[in-house]
DNA sequence: GAGCATTGGACAGTGGCACTACCCGTTATC
DNA sequence: GATAACGGGTAGTGCCACTGTCCAATGCTC
């Protein structure tokens, strides 16, 4: 098929299907003449999952790149393409510009929110990971935005550090479980490796939300004055 | 204490500061002259807990104002309170402008990414609650996030319906409670709203964090080849 | 095989967001 | 009384995810 039939059928518009070719997130078509290319349902299935990742999920186009290019590069080992993923995900659209303000200000009352750490977050992190008996890659993404939420916790009053973690933990450690449980059956490498994509990425959003609804009804449970 | 000794404190610029008080996301100081105002500490605070928002959630500018509103208007009532935030989150900063493409192409075979709804998403919703015994306010955001995903998840063909979902779901009800289950001491109502804040909307990041940690301990576990 | 729509490719433009820079008249401070 | 800082306003910046326009080269239709 050609570029309008695959506009119809994944229901992205032309100009933004070139610009997805151009950036590289979308594989180019097969080139029947210098001006013409032939593109297949892959192409179909590839376009759906874009639109799922940018738009569901809210990934920004550069970083479904890396994620995409992580699963096609690694269909077979799942476990060092799980590694890739979660490596190349901002973990809740992070990674901005980072502030201004007085740098490393000399006034000794300046305590600038400790974006880095405040009180030893990082150990804070370490003995999580080493209560739980999590065995993972030497400085996770992950690690250093619980160290970050930590060090903000505590700069702004509240008395938190790694063992109010643990429970969280714990219930983490089954989700985790849960996830995996999910990709023991599935077709080849690659409908494998998009599940589990699926599965860690795009379930995101849905556990947040899922939170939210609980919260809701114990809120209701415990503090409605009716 | 001046705007310049304020940013000193909050670690943010004159400008920023400026942009926020013209935005409202934190209230003028005291107008003391014409062109003069004094700030206190709790201008301080405010600046600290609305970069924790904007750098470590991630939130926007618009929805932190949104926020920062319920948690002043609401202070006694912690169930409206509540509500009101989680209403005034975007979930994963969805609200996008939306696609373009056909809109309602008259092609039978377009299936456009099911943005909306693709087999009863929202009733799986429905069913999930009510197996769950959640009451919640009638169409709650966060339920919308569950049957996008659900629908986007089937649109890509994995079998995904709201019984997948409830593990997950009983995770989330025992992590909604240990959330609420550190609401019961804290001080003043004003302290009691932030700290619900920062337990509900600034412990989200850090807890998809966990789960990619257990998440690359359990797939080493079972996927690695060594 | 003539004519018109479509294609692929390049590049410039748009709108939104979160700041950031500059200016100005006024006010503190030395 | 000079100099610095202040508040307030407006305009500009950089980034991002598209979107619009142009072009010569097909393809398809009659």
């Amino acid at each position: 098929m050609r570029i309008s039939e695959l506009s119809r059928r994944s229901g992205v518009s032309i100009p933004t299907i070139k610009y997805y070719l151009r950036d590289g997130l979308l594989p180019p078509g097969r080139a029947t003449a210098a001006n013409q290319a032939a593109y297949d349902e892959e192409h179909v299935r590839r376009l759906r999952l874009i639109r799922s990742l940018i738009g569901v999920r809210g990934l920004s186009v550069s970083a479904t790149k890396d994620v995409l290019a992580a699963v096609d590069a690694n269909q077979g080992d799942l476990h060092l393409l799980l590694g890739l993923v979660l490596g190349a995900l901002p973990v809740e659209r992070s990674g901005r510009p980072s502030r201004s303000g007085p740098e490393e200000g000399s006034e000794r009352d300046a305590e600038p929110v400790a974006e880095r750490d405040a009180g030893g977050a990082v150990d804070d992190v370490a003995a999580l990971t080493a209560e739980m008996g999590w065995q993972t890659s030497p400085n996770p993404p992950a690690a250093q935005v619980i160290s970050e939420t930590l060090a903000t916790m505590r700069a702004l009053g509240v008395d938190y550090d790694w063992r109010s973690l643990v429970p969280y933990a714990e219930l983490a450690d089954r989700t985790a479980q849960l996830d995996l449980d999910q990709l023991q059956d599935a077709g080849d490498p690659l409908q494998q490796a998009e599940r589990a994509l699926l599965l860690t990425v795009l379930l995101e959003p849905a556990l947040l939300a899922l939170r939210r609804l609980a919260q809701e009804h114990h809120s209701a449970l415990r503090f409605r004055n009716d």
